[in-house]
Formats: C-alpha cells, structure tokens, sequence
RNA sequence: GGUCCCGUGGUGCAGCGGCCUAGCAUACGUCCCUGUCAAGGACGAGAUCGCCGGUUCGAAUCCGGUCGGGACCGCCA
C-alpha cells in the first residue's frame, strides 16, 4: 500500500504515530520557512506541514508543489499547537510533519477551481470529468447516490424480492418513446432497441412465477433532452404478483417514506402520503403535478359568463371551452408590464390571451369590463370570491388548455409572490390518469399511437365495472410526487396494474381499451399477449423513476434538496 | 419541427455606439515572509470581446448569417 491512513482519519489520539498519506495538493499555504500543504483524497483532507531549519528536503518539496499534484507524504501526526486547531476539517486536531515527500505526479494548473465551489460551465465540467469528480459536490452526490441506490435495494430484498438483471438487446416495442437501436452484426440490415423500461422483460418473470422482483434498471429513451431529462435514466422497477394495488403502493410509498426519514434535509409534509386523483388535480391546481405549498387554488368562471357578450368568452364557452381563473389577493394594483409577463406565461401553455379584472372599491377594471354587465361582474365576484383589491386573472379554452395555462401562471405567482413554503417536503400520490385522451379540438384521436396516455396493458381502475364508453376508463397511478423547493414538481414514480386474462367478457374493461369505437388497434408489443394464454397471474408494477441524472452531475437516485 | 436567451484573459463576472490603450475577483508566475488553514504583502504575465459579413467617421456594444452552449414548446406508455 501506499498509504497507511487516508487523509480523512488522522485523529489526536493518532498523535507520535507514523503515518503515511496518499492524495492531491489542495491547497498550500507558504510562508518562508514554513510551509502548510493541505493534502485532499476521497475521505478528506489532512494538513501537512514542513520547516526549512527541521526538514529542507520535505520543506522544498512542500514548496514546490502545486495545486493537484499527487504526493505521497511519510511523516509524524502531531497534535496541533493550542489556539491553531481548525474545527472545519475531521482532521483538524493534528497535522502530519512531513518526513519524506515523494511526487507521485505533477499537474498542469487545472482547467477550474477544485478548491473552490464556483459555477463553471457544464461543457468544461464534462471536458474534464475527471477533475470535476475531485470537487466537493460531485463527490458528495456520487456518494449520495451510492448510498440511496444501496438503501433502497437492501429494503426490497429484506422484503422477499429478487434483484434480476433483464436484457439490453430486445426487440422493439411500438409503445412508448423512440428507441435507441443498436445495429447487429450477426443480422446484417436489422437492430436491436435498447430498453425504455424492463416493461415487457419483468412481465415474463410474473409469469414465469418469480413473484417478487426488483431491479436498479439502466432504461434508455430516444427523446429530445430537458434540463431535467436525458436518453439514458436509471431506475428503481418493481413488480409483484398475487397482489392487490394497495399493496404495492404501500411498498413504495414504504421505500420513498424510508429513503426521505435517512437521506432528507427536510421531514415530509405528511405521512401517509396524500393522495389526489388527476381530475382533482387538473381543476384545483391546472397540472397534474400541482405545487400543494401554496394555496391560490384554480377558480372555474364558465358558468359565469355562460350568455356573456364578450365575444371571445362567449365563442369559447360554445365551443365546449372553459374559463378558469385565479384570485391573486391584493393585486388589484398589478401593472400592466405585470400583466403582460403573466399573458407570456399563459400563453407558453397554449392560451390565446390573458384577461384580468382589478377589484378597486366599487370600480372593476378590466380591458373587458365595457362588454360586460353589471350582473355578470358581480356574479364574477361573488364567484371567484375577490375581494376589494384583488387581482382576477382568466383564460378561455378548452378545459385542459385553459386549465393548463391558468395553471402555469399560478405556479408563477407562487415563486413570484413567495407563497411557497419550502419547509417540508410535498410528496403525494397522484392516481386515476385518464386512459385515453381527447385531441386539443375535442375529437378522439385517429392516429395510430391515439392519444393513449398508459401503456396499452394497463388494466383500468374499477376493473369489472361496466363502462359504456372506454375512452373514460382511468388508469394507474403516478406517486410518490415530491415537491423539491428548487424544482417544481417531479414525477417520481409510476405504475398500474395490467390486464393479464383476455377478455371476451363484455365486463371486461381489459377488452375494448385496445379497441375505443374510433382509435385504431395499437400493435400490441411482442410476447406480452401470446404469454396471457399460458395462465399469467395478476401483475402489478410500480417503476420508480430516478430524475434522470442530470447530464451534468451524476445525481442522486432522489433528488433531496441539497 | 418550433420559440427565446447566452458566447469577453485559465475560471466566474462587469462593460452594451466614442470616456475601453477592455474593468473586477480569483487562478497563474517571480520575490518577501515562522503557525497558516479562502494565509498575508509586493511585482508581473495573460483577451485582436466565438467566427464571418454588414451599418457607422467610429463596433465588445447595432444588424444579418454561422458555429457552440442553455431554457422552453412539441415529444417523453
């Protein structure tokens, strides 16, 4: 070994003992004769000194080195004169009298601040990983990560599930993102898809009666990036069989309650987790990833201006559109630059326009107010229930757009406004996604991959229930949601439950979801439907997706609000 | 496929028609210094302002194009 200790573990008790270290010059001090190195590796940093008079050899070599450098260094552990300990460092009672320094390296002057924790641009970090990973924060999320993905494997192996590795080399499914593909070989002119999930691989193990199974699976996706989004994720999958929905969500929301009590800087906001359906979702919050640390809910104003003269309102409200809107308090005062900041917010979601009306004493001012009547106005107030000098903004649209839209400009006013309390944690289950959605003009789809919101073996909730339209069918669902102060909302997990007998059964949702009266048939993917002949079992699934680690820092498996 | 924003010494930023011979901090180099820990002090080197073209008496600054980066919409079962 080159090393007896590692630059984190050098305590007083070590004192008179001979040690010797491994690791990179982070930082050195010189003054003259007397020089301090401190000497960084993974586990910490320990102080080096060296006096010309005492050692010339170890204090010029101590002179001459330069930030990251590799040095190994032989030498004495010292308790540290009183009055010059340093409470910051593990190792701050003692420091190392360099005996023998030995330059294991030299370094040119790195391309940014090891030592220092400024921003540098992302390209320049991924140039030189290798020197990115030496900083504090790189290392300290590798760690975390490591030790979230660790955790959360030991808890579902305690729990009776066997980690199985799936394959990477499959053939494409039709379902889902685009495919990254891998042309073979063997095949000349043919290729493999890589995963986008171990979807159909685990099904098999269902049937195949392995009962219990997890994985830490590499998934990959063939889709444009976000800041928040990259073709190759890695995340927690489980499945189970012999199951009932509850009892998976219990699992996970065990594992995601678990991983918040060990890893979080800050305590969820409630236990159990809450939970919420998508269409309360939708009319509450505009989203169906709603930010639950603020109020300024969603107000419906449809049935208010049903029969207005407003022209726009009025052509809306015909079209089957909706008014949704929201009550700012106490910004009857809102500028017009406000308001037009807030147009361009609503307006990234699909609104045409934004309409305000400023509660001021008796007078309600609004670029609209000469179309309205007075009842409509006081209907309006009545309903939103503004008060004097409140602010009510509205959008006119089809439901989910205006929705949508109305939504965004909340999410806004909450960060704009500092409405948000970012004490706790937000994660809460959002459930009963609707199976199939209409097109933006209202009309089901026609296109092949419809407007299919689950995976085409989700078994829809209320299974047995008759149904007389399919299209309204809801599905599985999506949870734990976290509320991350700095991030708004992300989707952490999802799952369902799949269909796993066939159905002639007119009872059986399981048929006619593949079959909605003006939807073509989706292809269904290879091998899931032959292999229900052979007497699956029930199946339910919950995939726990990690935020797709940021391309720039290997992220956590859970984002827990450094 | 679309919209918007940003490219200035190694790094992070400022300057946004002439006051710029491009400023600040830090890093870097040399020298001084015996207890520092973001050590301190002195001196010094380092950028034709991403690139190409245009407007102008004059462009880091305005315009067009291009390359690179970022954010967002579409897309992401």
């Amino acid at each position: 070994m080159l090393r007896t200790k590692t630059c984190g573990e050098a305590r007083a008790s070590d004192a008179g003992h001979e040690i010797t270290l491994a690791g990179w010059v982070h930082r050195r001090r010189d003054h003259g004769e007397l020089t301090f190195i401190d000497l960084r590796d993974r586990y910490g940093i320990t102080q080096v000194v060296a006096h010309a008079k005492e050692n010339a050899a170890a204090h010029a070599a101590l002179k001459d080195a330069r930030s990251e450098w590799v040095l190994q260094v032989s030498g004495t552990v010292r308790a540290r004169p009183e009055g010059t300990r340093n409470s910051k460092l593990a190792t701050g009672d003692v420091e190392v009298v360099a005996g023998r320094v030995t330059v294991l390296n030299e370094s040119k002057t790195p391309p940014f601040y090891v030592n220092e924790e400024t921003e540098v641009e992302e390209t320049l970090r991924w140039k030189y990983r290798y020197i990115d990973l030496r900083r504090e924060r790189s290392k300290e999320l590798m760690r975390l990560r490591h030790e979230v993905t660790n955790f959360m494997r030991s808890y579902f192996v305690e729990r009776g599930f066997w980690e199985i590795e799936t394959t990477m080399l499959i053939r494409s499914d039709p379902t889902g993102a685009r495919d990254f593909v891998v042309p073979s070989r063997y095949y000349p002119g043919k290729v493999w898809a890589l995963p986008q999930s171990p979807q159909q691989l685990k099904q098999i193990l269902m049937v195949g009666g392995i009962d219990k199974y997890v994985q830490i699976a590499r998934c990959f996706r063939d889709e444009d990036p976000r800041a928040d989004r990259i073709y190759e994720l890695t995340q927690l999958d489980v499945e189970m069989t012999f199951v009932e929905p509850e009892d998976v969500m219990e699992i996970v929301e065990g594992c995601y309650t678990a991983v918040f009590d060990k890893f979080a800087k800050k305590p969820l906001h409630r236990r159990p987790l809450p939970r919420m359906t998508y269409d309360e979702a939708m009319k509450r919050f505009g989203t169906d990833r709603p930010d639950t640390r603020f109020g300024l809910e969603l107000v419906d104003l449809t049935d208010v201006f049903r029969g207005t003269s407003f022209g726009v309102f009025r052509d809306s409200i015909a079209e089957g559109g909706s008014i949704r809107a929201l009550v700012v308090p106490g910004k009857a005062d809102a500028t017009r630059k406000d308001i037009d900041g807030w147009t361009a917010v609503a307006k990234t979601r699909g609104a045409k326009g934004l309409v305000s009306f400023a509660f001021a004493g008796s007078e309600v001012r609004s670029p609209i107010a000469k179309f309205l009547s007075a009842e409509e106005l006081g209907r309006l107030r009545s309903v939103s229930g503004a008060k004097d000098g409140d602010l009510v903004l509205a959008v006119a649209a089809e439901y989910r757009v205006a929705s949508r839209s109305i939504g965004e400009v909340r999410r806004q006013l909450g960060a704009e406004l500092r409405l948000v309390d970012g004490s706790t944690h937000h994660a809460m289950w959002i459930h009963r996604f609707p199976m199939f959605e209409r097109e933006l003009d209202g009309r089901w789809s026609r296109r092949q991959r419809a407007r299919r919101r689950e995976h085409p073996h989700l078994q829809p909730c209320d299974a047995g229930a008759r149904v007389r339209d399919p299209r309204h069918l809801q599905g599985g669902g999506r949870g734990p949601l976290q509320r991350a102060p700095r991030r708004i909302g992300v989707r952490r997990a999802a799952g369902g439950r799949h269909r796993h007998r066939r159905g002639p059964d007119r009872d059986d949702p399981g048929r006619p979801i593949e079959r909605p009266r003006d939807d073509r048939v989706p292809q269904d993917a290879d091998g899931v439907r032959p292999v229900a002949r052979r007497a699956g079992p029930d199946r339910s699934k919950a995939a726990r997706g990690s935020r797709p680690a940021r391309r720039r820092e290997a992220g956590p498996a859970v984002d827990l609000a450094v």
